[in-house]
DNA sequence: CCCCAGGTCGTCA
DNA sequence: TGACGACATGGG
């Protein structure tokens, strides 16, 4: 892929394996939304952002070169070889026809924080509540820019939200996942769990760490592992892709781990997005 | 009033 | 370890 650098602007042309919709609309990120045809808006490192795509190319808005040479082409995970990944992972037809369906998914490296607090939110509840509980708590907690004459909320550091407490979450509506997101803010904001740390672990060592904040079990933390720390091996089994692999694959519940383990391995991740969206689409 | 939603916790065997 | 109900909230 080719970087083109404007005013305030970025163009990449021809981009391979990159598609906005598979990427934003694969259900791995809350914050970016369809607002027009062909067009994604949202937000990430404080800034609001454009995405526009055409035939052989994809550009966008509000974003320096230093920007996105520092920090978008790692979120976008655009320098890695997708095509040496999909050669990887062709072992069935199942896992082929999900990655012909979701050929433009990019995993994005979102910002760890952010993804903590979104996914224990995301636990028991649907996609469409999950979206506006975390809109809430940037409107509540986040700072408030002005981009395109919109009005967008930053997601907040946890410097900023470290002494709430429950009672400050009401508005949201989540229940009982509150008291699941001061402990997760607690950990984060006292340094006991931190990405520097957590990026260092190897896979099971970090999921360990991570199962020690009350409300992240297995499913939540592989969802943080792979969607900001980029370790592959995790593969998060949720009911969509319970579904998936005991209709499409026959498999046992009790069987889904050690399956994609051993036929996925350190690739997991990659495999479990594009059935998650496959199985998700319908079909 | 039922069931379900990108699950997890506490409890009991 | 493993099964099982409870847990907030809102929508179908």
């Amino acid at each position: 892929m080719k970087y083109i650098f404007l005013e305030n602007k970025v163009i990449i042309k021809n981009p391979e394996n990159f598609s906005l919709k598979d990427t934003f609309d694969c259900g791995q990120c809350f914050r970016f939304n369809k607002t027009a045809p062909g067009e994604y808006t949202g937000i990430a490192f404080k800034k609001p952002v454009t995405f526009k795509e055409t035939k052989d190319l994809i550009e966008i808005d509000n974003i320096t070169k230093e920007e996105f040479l520092n920090k978008w082409i790692y979120f976008l995970d655009l320098e890695r070889d997708y095509n040496k990944i999909k050669e990887k992972l062709i072992h069935d037809d199942i896992i082929k026809k999900a990655m012909e369906f979701g050929q433009g998914i990019r995993i994005l490296k979102q910002e760890f924080f952010e993804c903590v607090i979104s996914f224990i939110i995301s636990q028991q509840n649907n996609i469409p509540k999950i979206k506006k509980a975390v809109e809430g708590f940037c409107t509540l907690f986040g700072e408030k820019i002005e981009y395109n004459n919109k009005v967008y909320y930053t997601f907040p550091d946890v410097e900023k939200v470290k002494n709430i407490k429950k009672e400050d979450l009401a508005p949201l509506k989540i229940g009982y996942r509150d008291t699941y997101i001061i402990d997760a803010i607690n950990k984060i904001s006292t340094g006991e769990i931190s990405y520097d740390e957590l990026s260092k672990m190897a896979y099971s060592e970090a999921k360990a760490k991570l199962l020690t904040v009350k409300g992240i079990g297995n499913k939540v933390a592989d969802c943080i592992l792979l969607f900001s720390l980029l370790k592959f091996d995790a593969f998060p089994v949720d009911t969509w892709i319970k579904k998936a692999m005991t209709s499409l694959y026959n498999l046992k519940e009790k069987e889904i781990a050690d399956y994609s383990r051993i036929n996925f391995g350190e690739y997991s991740g990659f495999a479990q997005q594009y059935i998650f969206y496959y199985i998700r689409s319908g079909m």
